[in-house]
DNA sequence: ACAAAAGTGTTTTTTATACACCCATGC
DNA sequence: GCATGGGTGTATAAAAAACACTTTTGT
């Protein structure tokens, strides 16, 4: 890192930071096919009563990673999970906290970007129990530059779900292919692929292990109950993949 | 962001961070063929006298990008650059100047991954001109985690040689298609693809124009040097590209 | 003349896209 | 029986991969 000016003298002061980190959680609905990300209600000034993303402030001999899990694990019991960085947002002036002068403590957040399923994560309802999935599409104002934070994650989610195996993350243990590409129309877009192309394609790349087991949904033929195979995926980990 | 613990008493303190701002610039000699990351010799302690990263502090009122700009300046004249934020770090321990019982300030390091055209990039020597460009293949033991870091950086590189147009941000204003396969080749290895498929391909995406001006390297018929357009690019920008 | 690098064209194989159509179930 | 969603197959177009061949220079 840093030279420290020890030759120079006239230099601007370091800025101090207290360090937050901020979880942009999704999961999907599948029952009702939609995109949820995991809001609370802040307690605390600043920006009291209103709906932020699930964040702490970084302790002593915490890691980052560290930090993200613990929030996580106080709002909510998962048994998947994926988490990985998102960004750094550290910009001055981005924590009302911050003295408008600019010097004293500065607030920088490092976001991260996690997946559970919606079917077995249990929310941790803490008092008044403000906590609730929000449709992505549905999103109220949130503290802090929260909502720029979410909008740079759903952009991850959707970069992520091309190439990436991420939506078996998101997608209950067991789904049907309907199911798969109902999450990829409802992320993507509808006009991405024709769902009989984007069925062969998915069973031609051979991880998506059929369990014989059917499921009825109302109307219509049964419909077979796939499981992601991630050993049977791992040789194709590093390989360019197109999923969509 | 963070919930202060106005409720609970028993908390373990929050940490304190200086934030640091560590910049991988690479950039590609097209005589020698190779891909190059600039570093600077560490003047004061810890790691005095080691390679590192050039990086520094972030001051009061500055913003994170800012500071990588203001180090880059410090050390090199360019005309392009392409800059975006590569990764945090921010683990304990990560900074010997940290205390060993991991309390008092932490170091937190916010990196970028630049890019340079070589030829036009003039290093600041600065006193005993400790700072040079390194083959990323032989690189030295660096200061902190730097070297990690690196190799982070060297993975984005990788990658987004493959879908999106950085390489005309280090390869120089005027190039041959030559030139460009040969950076493809050294970055992504021998068997990524054939030298007259790459051309037509490249061709074909409509970008490259040619300036009609030709270069002779010794034998051989000359060679047309070629400009990226990047009003021809611009409607290309979003859509999913494939270069390799 | 010939080696070396640039550039073009052709053939084959693979993959994408657009459909048409059959299957099994609920109502 | 027929609407509904699940599942298979086929014909066509496009793209990737392999490679043969021509062009223009330096020596």
């Amino acid at each position: 890192m840093p030279e420290r000016g020890t030759k120079q003298v006239n230099q601007p002061a370091l800025a101090d930071f207290k360090v937050g980190v901020d979880n942009v959680i999704f999961s999907v609905d599948t029952q009702q096919n939609r995109v949820l990300v995991l809001l609370v209600m802040r307690q605390d000034e600043p920006f009291s009563a209103q709906w932020s993303l699930p964040g702490t402030l970084v302790r002593n001999g915490e890691s980052l990673e560290d930090a993200a899990h613990r929030i996580l694990a106080e709002k909510i019991r998962v048994n998947n999970l994926y988490l990985e960085q998102l960004y750094t947002f550290g910009g001055p002036g981005r924590d009302p906290r911050e003295s408008p002068d600019s010097f004293g403590v500065r607030y920088l957040s490092v976001s991260y970007f996690a997946l559970v399923r919606f079917e077995e994560a249990q929310l941790i309802a803490e008092g008044v129990s403000g906590i609730a999935w929000y449709p992505v599409t549905e999103l109220p104002q949130l503290a802090f530059d929260h909502n720029q934070i979410l909008e740079y994650g759903y952009r991850r989610l959707r970069n992520k779900l091309e190439y990436s195996p991420v939506a078996f993350d998101v997608l209950p243990e067991l789904f049907t292919l309907g199911d798969l590409y109902q999450l990829y129309t409802t992320v993507l877009g509808e006009n991405f692929s024709d769902y009989s192309n984007f069925r062969t394609r998915l069973l031609k790349l051979g991880f998506l292990a059929d369990t014989g087991l059917k499921v009825s949904r109302g109307a219509g033929r049964p419909a077979s109950l796939y499981r992601f195979d991630s050993e049977a995926f791992a040789p194709l980990k590093n390989k360019p993949l197109v999923f969509i």
